[in-house]
DNA sequence: ATGCATGAGGC
DNA sequence: CCTCATGCATA
C-alpha cells in the first residue's frame, strides 16, 4: 500500500518472450567468472517516498527555449546543446547511426544488433568500426579489464584509455589553462565518439529559428524553480566567463569554509525568488562545469548572490569581533535524527553489463523500447534500469564541456 | 565526485 | 517515453 510503484516501471511487454537468464550472461561468463553476475541491488525496491518536503524542482521552459535559441544561434557553434526539438525522434546524424540497411525487415536484425554490442565487449574483437572517434583504433583491446572497478564506466570503453582521452581534451583544444590541476578526471569524462557526435551535431540545424529572441524576458514560473533573474540570454554568456566564476567561486567558497552542501542550504537563505535550496551534487556540478550550459547560466546569478552574501556576513562578522562585540550566539543542537526513514537504494550496473550498455549505446543512443527491453532481458536487467540508464547516458553525452573553441 | 533515479513538462 | 534539472546514495 505504502509503497507506491514508479510510474514508469512498466512490465516490459516483450518480456513475455522468457528466456533462460543463465543464457543472457554466457558470453560474459565465457571469459572470466566475474562474483556478481547481477546488479547489486538487486531490485530497485525503493518506491522512495519522494522526500515528503522535498522541493523538487522541474527544467523551465526557461531553459528550453535558451537551448533552442542556441541551435540557431551561428555565433555559437561551439556550444554542445542537443537542442530537444529538432532532432528528437529522427535525425540524420548524432542519434541513430547504425547502419544497418534492412534492420526493419529482418528478425534476426535485433539478435544481431545484441551479438554486435556483444563483440564490442570483447577485447579481442577490434570493432573499431562503430567508433567514429579517430583513435578508435589507436591502442589495441586491452583496456577493457582495467573497468573491474565499476566506477570509471566512461572509460570502460574498449581502447579508450587514458591516454586517448587525453587526446580527446587535446581536441577539443580545451587545455585547462588557467586553472589547474583540480579535477584531472572532468576532462578526461567523454568518451572519444561522444565528442565526435557533439561535433557533427554542432555545425547543422541552424532551421529551426526559435521564437525566443535573445533579450526577452521570461518571466514565467512553474512550480519554483529559479526565474525571474535569470539573464534573458544565455547564449550571450560566455563559457568561458561560466568557466573562470565556477573556479573562483569554488575558492572563495573554499575561503570562506563553506562546503558544497551548505552552500546548497544557505541559498534557500537567499530568499531569491524560485530559488530554494539545492544538493550538494548540484552545487558540485556546477563548481566542475558538469551541468548543462543552461543549467550553469541559470545557476550562475544565484551563486553569485550568495558569494555575495556570503562574503558580507563574514565581513560583518569580522567587523563585530574587532568591535569586541558580543560573540557566540551560534547555539543549535537539537537535531533529531529519524531512522526510520526509508531509503532508496540505488542499482549498480556491474561492470560487464556497463560494457555492454555502453556497447549498445554506441549503436543507437535512442533504442526503442523494444530494444531496451531486449537489452534488459539479455543482461537480465529491469526494463526501466536499462531505459534510465540510456537516458543518462545521453545526458552525460550532452554535459558541456566548456571553454572548447572559444578562443575567438 | 558520480552513478542511478525522479519528476515536470513536452511531444 | 524523451529531455532536463536535480537529488539521493555511494564509491
Amino acid at each position: 500500500m505504502l509503497t507506491s510503484t514508479s510510474p514508469i516501471d512498466q512490465p516490459s511487454p516483450l518480456s513475455s518472450s522468457p528466456t533462460m537468464p543463465a543464457n543472457k550472461l554466457a558470453f560474459l561468463n565465457s571469459s572470466s567468472a566475474f562474483p556478481s553476475s547481477q546488479p547489486t541491488t538487486s531490485t530497485v525496491t525503493n518506491s522512495n517516498g519522494s522526500g515528503a518536503n522535498m522541493g523538487r524542482y522541474s527544467p523551465s521552459n526557461f531553459y528550453r527555449a535558451a537551448a533552442v535559441a542556441a541551435a540557431s544561434s551561428e555565433s555559437n557553434n561551439n556550444r554542445r546543446y542537443m537542442p530537444s526539438t529538432p532532432w528528437s525522434k529522427s535525425n540524420c546524424f548524432g542519434d541513430n547511426f547504425k547502419f544497418e540497411p534492412n534492420s526493419l525487415f529482418c528478425p534476426s536484425i535485433d539478435d544481431n544488433f545484441l551479438r554486435q554490442a556483444e563483440a564490442l565487449t570483447k577485447p579481442e574483437s577490434s570493432s573499431a568500426l562503430y567508433y567514429p572517434s579517430p583513435f578508435a583504433c589507436s591502442s589495441g583491446p586491452a583496456t577493457v579489464s582495467s573497468s573491474s572497478s565499476s566506477s570509471s564506466s566512461t572509460l570502460a570503453y574498449p581502447g579508450a584509455s587514458n591516454m586517448e582521452t587525453h587526446l580527446l581534451s587535446d581536441q577539443n583544444s580545451h587545455n585547462h589553462h588557467l586553472h589547474h590541476n583540480h579535477h584531472p578526471h572532468i576532462s578526461s569524462d567523454l568518451h572519444p565518439f561522444y565528442q565526435h557526435q557533439y561535433a557533427a551535431v554542432a555545425h547543422h540545424h541552424a532551421a529551426a529559428a526559435a521564437g525566443v529572441l535573445p533579450g526577452m524576458v521570461v518571466g514565467m514560473h512553474h512550480h519554483g524553480v529559479v526565474t525571474g533573474l535569470m539573464p534573458a540570454h544565455e547564449l550571450d554568456v560566455d563559457p568561458r566567463e561560466l568557466e573562470t566564476f565556477a573556479e573562483r567561486f569554488k575558492q572563495r567558497r573554499i575561503k570562506l569554509g563553506v562546503t558544497q552542501a551548505d552552500v546548497g542550504q544557505q541559498l534557500s537563505k537567499l530568499k531569491m525568488p524560485g530559488v530554494g535550496s539545492l544538493s550538494q551534487s548540484t552545487i558540485c556540478r556546477f563548481e566542475s562545469l558538469t551541468l548543462s550550459h543552461n543549467n550553469m547560466v541559470a545557476l550562475k546569478p544565484v551563486l553569485q548572490a550568495w558569494l555575495e552574501f556570503a562574503e558580507a556576513e563574514m565581513r560583518q562578522r569580522k567587523k563585530d569581533e574587532l568591535n569586541g562585540s558580543i560573540g557566540g550566539s551560534s547555539g543549535h543542537g537539537s537535531s533529531t535524527g529519524s531512522l526510520i526513514d526509508k531509503k532508496r537504494k540505488r542499482t549498480s550496473i556491474a561492470a560487464q553489463e556497463k560494457r555492454f550498455l555502453e556497447s549498445c549505446f554506441i549503436q543507437q543512443q535512442r533504442p526503442s523500447g523494444e530494444r531496451i527491453a531486449q537489452i534488459a532481458d539479455k543482461l537480465d536487467l529491469k526494463k526501466n534500469v536499462v531505459r534510465v540508464w540510456f537516458c543518462n547516458q545521453r545526458q552525460k553525452n550532452k554535459r558541456l564541456r566548456f571553454a572548447a573553441g572559444q578562443s575567438a
